[in-house]
DNA sequence: CGCAGTCACTTGCAATTTGCAAGTGACTGG
DNA sequence: CCAGTCACTTGCAAATTGCAAGTGACTGCG
């Protein structure tokens, strides 16, 4: 296991980079057909499983609690108890995954421009910023 | 198997999308480990199958020949015979392919915030723009 | 009080995908 | 002729995915 610092707050790595490359490394935390439709949820507002479980794609319940768990533990989302019986909690992205907003955007427009069919976002939420003040 | 067609060329999708979302559907395309790297390489100029093996993060020789297959089928990359006896071929983006350069870009300045130790992309490739004339 | 319903998961299992290693065919250069 | 390179393909074990069903902790209703 190796683990990063940032912000005084640790990160688990779950495995050693495949390399110094940024790409490699953003594709090692959120490289798969899931993640990224979790973050975009969450970049709208949703914050609970139900929520997530009604979008159209239907992710199945052992994914999303294996990728909540895989988000928090790279430091992407924190999960926040919110009713204390039964449990409940809720879910949002941290600095770090609400900065991935221009990622998201930017596959907004490429799929828009040569994925025929594919829904146009918001102009709202293809003009926002990330909340992060940096840079 | 569904088909789509743009600009006069037909492109195979080999499954039903997954809903309409861009997010989902850019995901169905590059929401892997790998496409993306390989990507990364050729929008650095790299064309050769052996070039795309020497990369650090070490890609297996049956996943590169899936992807640049899987790649070609989805229209983002031409096969082109370069060499005839023995055939070899030259591996390049489109204009499709090569429209991913702003994803590629934002996933770096990602990185480069938020994982410590990635590499720093020279300036000229994330200020350059995509070959397409479009928007 | 009993029981259906909801929410947030977990478990089991088959099917697909990945990673690793080795093998193949078509040459090329010495 | 023979080693070496290049571009793959094949085989196989291990990991991940998709699908379905099950579980535990309640809530609301009659």
């Amino acid at each position: 296991m190796f683990f990063y610092q940032f912000n005084d707050k640790y990160s688990l790595m779950t495995a050693e980079p495949r390399s110094g490359c940024p790409i490699a490394n953003s594709l090692d935390l959120v490289g798969d057909r899931w993640t990224l439709v979790i973050v975009r949820d969450m970049l709208n507002g949703k914050k609970r499983y139900s929520e997530f479980l009604e979008s159209p794609e239907r992710i199945t319940t052992n994914i999303l609690a294996d990728r909540l768990s895989k988000l928090e533990r790279s430091g992407l989302t924190t999960k926040t108890l919110y009713q204390s019986r039964p449990k409940r909690y809720e879910y949002e992205l941290t600095e770090m995954g609400d900065a991935l907003l221009p990622i998201v955007q930017a596959m907004c427009r490429w799929a828009n421009e040569y994925i025929p069919g594919t829904w146009v976002a918001p102009k709202t939420f293809m003009t926002r910023k990330p909340i992060s003040t940096k840079r």
